[in-house]
DNA sequence: AGTGACTCTGCAAATTTTTTTCATTACATT
DNA sequence: AATGTAATGAAAAAAATTTGCAGAGTCACT
């Protein structure tokens, strides 16, 4: 059995009395904020119970955050993660990945939840979710636990903070212009999903704007890597055939490429491809990949910015539905460029 | 400010007395376990302050179980993680990631601290601890956090659960016997890393205790992409070239793999090769990638019991030192086997 | 140097919260 | 029906926390 920690523990930890101890957790004013925060600091490490929050943010020793996201596999997630652990740097701020996926509760339940286990803030990627879903959340979280969503959604209910998807696909298509591709295709996101759809709507927006490109292909895809591999048959079997594809994501792109490569059609020369999200793969893979390059460490500092900011003020909590685009760039790689001999030798003397 | 959770709220709530909920939350017998139940989750849902752990296991609604990585890029991490959440399924057990990555914390301190987050056991992974580090770290951790340890040590001062790091070099060379391999090469791991030198050991063994293979090169590595494209570039100028390669890890193999293809080095015709962790990707690159499964989520299942078992005793904390080993098996692809023609049309009529 | 306004602190009293004692009830066993 | 046991609430006791008050510094102004 653990004795109970009280007051008097912290006073004689501290040298103080039981009465300035008193004041300075339950912040009647009348105390020295030097003493406060020795205070605080030694309630803490005696694990005084303090209920979450009780703690004023500047005196906190650390933010926790939880990053709630439903899926992990794949490299993804794991740059999302590394993108939002790396802003932390050089703040008291601790990020915490957190699952919705292999669990029986509700994901609200368990959002709600986080508030109990001190965390101070959370953020949400669950590009699923639908606006009564958003809705819904925000009435069940409790009223001092600042959320932001960093998944788009076309009418934002609660702060969003994401990638600008419409740019990255109008990025693409401008590039394959400039490559002097003519007849372009795309392989889509899933229809629920915002982002896919802005994805495309970039993509294909610059292709209406411009007098040399026309979309011949198009196919409906839903991120996932076999879906890659349908849309190659798909485009192994139709009539008119794209120079170049812009895939909606890299799992897809990577998906088409297998295929494309197995069936002895050559990347770029045969058909150009440039996905979206630049994995770690992408430079890695054979020929390398040209894609929509989502700076996470710079969505996860502008996302922990604006929770921070919400944590100072405390107060009210306005869900005020603003949302905040992060530019995106295009890393170009052998995919969609011309190759310079760089396989002309490869397999070339098998018998 | 919030009004102050009192016994009489939590009396009120559940319409006991204040001494029944005074009874159940202080443990001192005389209480039905049913309102016992009842008293602890009206508790927990009107945030009583309860210090850590002051709730018994049984009675949880949730259990929270730290994930401590250092790096986190890349799929490996993705996998380890994702193993672990889907080990949690059906259970109250939730797992959450953990960075010592990005901060000026010491890495001790953050272990330390789980303990007044709310956090009720620790996994660690952290493969350059040395074993001075491990005895710091006993020293300074709460005496009631279990903790395990996931990567493997030399001489194992805390319970540990690990793959078989050696049967899976083994396994390699097996492998590569039966292939009819016989000048077999290795890029090993950082020799400071325990699990590097069992993976080394378990395939040069296999090579000593057989008659038809000889151990012909060797290349010390670091697990990251460059070292294997610095492997090749090695590999490439050496006089004896082996028939196949074991890569301690798939980072070296991918890079090894990206520097030999653009040298017109046919995988696995030229020169075979099997790595280690089959990272998804294994099956998405061309060739596909052979290489030691590792099953995080038979990982995660055994650490989780483990530590599941060393809540429920409570009482002291041994940290015995046992290990305990998880089965690998080898994912046999195309790097390693004899090539169906799959790549003889690839590139062959380029100009 | 003296004065007053101010802030911060500790002691002790006042108040609140929690624990314990004790009587009562319900229910099972003999 | 008598006895024993466990669980409970009311009230008393104990413990913990907050508050009133006085004193000690500090600082600006005379």
């Amino acid at each position: 059995m653990y004795e109970k920690v009280t007051l008097k523990h912290i006073a004689d930890d501290t040298g103080l009395s039981i009465s300035t101890v008193s004041r300075a957790l339950s912040q009647t004013g009348k105390i020295s904020s030097e003493n406060q925060k020795i205070v605080f600091e030694s309630a803490h490490r005696l694990n005084y119970p303090l209920s979450t929050s009780q703690t004023p943010v500047d005196l906190r020793s650390s933010i926790n955050i939880a990053l709630v996201t439903r899926h992990y596999t794949g490299e993804f997630y794991a740059s999302l993660f590394e993108g939002f652990d790396k802003s932390t740097e050089g703040t008291k701020i601790t990020m915490n990945l957190t699952s919705v996926s292999h669990t029986d509760k509700p994901t609200i339940q368990i959002i709600s939840d986080l508030k109990n286990s001190q965390y101070d803030a959370a953020v949400i990627f669950l590009p699923e979710f639908t606006a009564a879903d958003y809705m819904e959340l925000l009435e069940f979280i409790p009223a001092n636990l600042p959320i932001v969503s960093i998944a788009p959604i076309a009418n934002p209910v609660m702060d969003t903070v994401t990638f600008d998807n419409y740019r990255g696909g109008y990025l693409v298509a401008s590039h394959f212009e400039e490559r002097g591709f003519k007849n372009l295709g795309i392989i889509q996101g899933p229809i629920k999903h915002s982002e896919a759809m802005l994805r495309k709507s970039g993509f294909i927006d610059y292709i209406h704007a411009s007098d040399n490109l026309n979309l011949v292909w198009q196919f409906n895809g839903d991120y996932s890597f076999l879906k890659g591999k349908e849309a190659y048959e798909n485009f192994k079997h139709s009539d008119v055939k794209p120079d170049a594809i812009f895939c909606s994501n890299d799992g897809m792109t990577l998906g088409f490429m297998h295929s494309a490569i197995r069936d002895g059609v050559h990347i770029p020369c045969d058909v150009a491809v440039a996905g979206f999200d630049d994995l770690p793969t992408c430079e890695l893979y054979t020929p390398t990949i040209t894609s929509v390059h989502t700076p996470y460490d710079i969505l996860g500092k502008k996302t922990l910015e604006l929770i921070f900011n919400r944590l100072k003020q405390s107060s009210t909590v306005q869900h005020s539905g603003y949302t905040s685009l992060v530019p995106v760039s295009l890393s170009v790689r052998e995919s969609s460029t011309d190759l310079s001999n760089v396989f002309r030798k490869y397999y070339q003397e098998l018998p």
